[in-house]
DNA sequence: AGGTACTGTGGGAGCGCTCCCACTGATGAT
DNA sequence: ATCATCAGTGGGAGCGCTCCCACAGTACCT
């Protein structure tokens, strides 16, 4: 049973009014003072403020929530189980970049897991019901639903990577066709002269572009591209074991791969030394996310960084802007709501 | 086809005057139905239920708020910084048994890092607008401001693991005292003659409760306690070295050691190696928590096992009860507040 | 002098819901 | 027959805020 008002015998909250009667103006003046409206004369502002503290006043959010139509919180929505969550680095270096820059805000940040169907069913009940006034939207595959939900709820949403080159809703990214140039050109400056690349899955954009940064970094150091060196695995440690086992078998004499993730990389090594393969000097090895897996490696792996934290805080900003002019989407142009930040090559000694 | 959610583009939201009108209804009735009273008609409800259908409709979250003053929503407070969030696995069995028990409800669980000053103070603001109907304290060091805050706001609130024995906040904690037993009962079985003990930091009242527990398994086998044989570490690796350092100069010829950690049981672990004590043959080894430094110890460490998510999951119940009921704490007896819950040892290659 | 443009301010009108009281008509007790 | 009782219902009165219109006052033009 809810006894209601039973805060009567405690102090109960301040409002607004009664705000207003002790600082002598009106309720307006009051609300303008707390948002922060330059309309409003210093000495009434002083007053009003004076007021606030001997109060101890703090706003209601769910009336101001009502009154606004507003929430003042957004949503990082993470469609992965939480042992992903907890498992790779990346979520938590998106975390502090975000977190980072929400702290010059007022606004909350929620974290949500849609992993698991019913979490999902959850989740789309929790933004129809319009509880957050925007969603940053990380590790999102091609065939995900999601995005479209968002966009038919009219719900300003920032999404992490893009799902194609025509990605329309705003999304931050990472330079993979340049992570990937980079990757490659470092091999072919270090001597190496065949080299062979672990592709991630190709439903994933990124990986895809790092394909072609892999193919330009060929051809524009005259080069050319024998696609047999070209093998897609899947992102796992298996999968790149595979991949370096057909690679061997295919090409036998190659000194040099470039993983497109650390983890596959951390399985070609494994299959490297297995057949008695020395790295760098036999088979020199670059891969992806600069994860804590390519510090530990023996050697310690070269691989591309992706800056997850300024991307964490860039999404936010987007995702701000987003909710700030808040108007028909098809109204604004796609110019600046499509971000990529730069990936930078960390060359340790595997290469 | 059915149009779900008769809105159009205008993105309008139906509200419950809308739903009644369309039932033929009062507004009141409505109410009644969404929040499942047992007094409405099977008939009106069946109309009513219809009407929310065809116009997909969703309760306002804020109006709900303002008017029933209660926010649905419960916070997660971490009094850590997010590294330690991430790196422990403590909180992510936490929060999955929080997480569980959460979707049988209603509720909206939000997480919150204070380890800060800064994130404290955003915190005690936060609190004081009172965005939460209650809140689960993980990890609160006995000289915590947090809880006075809560009580003081008079904010619903449980904690994990007691900071005393006279513990007033309603609190989950395991059988530190039992564990602390079962570990010593076991080594003392696998016919160890002299058991040390490097203990926690003894500010953290299951620390105590595992020395306590030390004590009687050897009193209770008829051994007398030698207090040389128990020194306090800080739950740090280094400590567990310092500590273990220290014993063999002590007592060199102990042939058991349990620690008050997993952590501080590999430092231990190294020393013993470097001197050439080998284990379990030497000095037996047994650690606390079943972390995944235990697994991956070599070899693998007996350890004793907190029922981390069975915890999260009793402390969602006992918050929700506290919620519920909502009334003079003082009025309410303490003895179905404070639920310990069992520690069982987990046995592996090291004792 | 009148006109125009501002700045600063007060307060009415909601936002969409829950709570609760008043009311109806049926049922049972006397 | 009369009076309680009670399940079922409708709708008024807020909850505490924001939005916006109205308006006083001041300043600066003509």
């Amino acid at each position: 049973m809810v006894v209601h008002g039973a805060r009567g015998r405690s102090g109960r909250r301040p409002t607004l009014e009664e705000v207003a009667a002790r600082a002598g103006v009106g309720r307006g003046t009051v609300s303008r003072v707390i948002n922060g409206s330059p309309r409003v004369s210093d000495a009434t502002r002083a007053a009003v403020e004076a007021a606030v503290a001997e109060l101890g006043y703090v706003p209601n959010t769910a009336a101001r929530a009502l009154a606004a139509n507003r929430t003042d919180a957004i949503a990082l929505v993470v469609p992965e189980p939480e042992t992903r969550f907890f498992a790779e680095p990346y979520f938590s270096d998106m975390l502090r970049g975000v977190g980072a820059a929400l702290s010059d805000t007022e606004m909350q940040l929620l974290l949500i897991f849609a992993g698991s169907d019913r979490e999902r069913r959850r989740l789309a009940q929790y933004l129809a019901a319009h509880r957050v006034d925007g969603v940053l939207l990380v590790s999102v595959h091609a065939d995900d639903p999601l995005p479209d939900l968002l966009s038919q709820l009219e719900i300003p949403a920032v999404i992490s990577g893009r799902r194609s080159a025509e990605e329309t809703l705003p999304s931050v990214d990472s330079d993979n066709y340049g992570g990937g140039r980079a990757a490659v050109e470092h091999l072919l400056d270090r001597g190496c002269r065949t080299v062979a690349h672990i592709a991630g899955r190709l439903d994933v954009f990124g990986a895809q572009r790092r394909i072609d940064g892999y193919r330009d970094a060929l051809r524009d150091a005259g080069r050319e591209v024998d696609e047999d060196l070209i093998i897609t695995g899947d992102f796992t440690e298996a999968g790149g074991r595979r991949a370096m086992t057909e690679l061997l078998a295919r090409r036998p004499a190659l000194d040099a791969v470039f993983a497109g993730s650390d983890v596959m990389a951390a399985g070609a090594r494994q299959v490297l030394r297995e057949v008695g393969r020395r790295t760098p000097d036999d088979v020199a090895l670059v891969g992806y996310d600069d994860s804590a897996i390519a510090r530990h490696m023996d050697p310690p792996l070269t691989s591309v960084r992706q800056p997850i934290e300024d991307m964490g805080r860039a999404m936010l900003d987007l995702l701000l802007d987003e909710i700030a002019d808040r108007r028909p989407a098809v109204s604004r142009g796609l110019d600046k709501r499509q971000l990529v930040l730069p990936a930078t090559l960390v060359e340790r000694d595997s290469s």
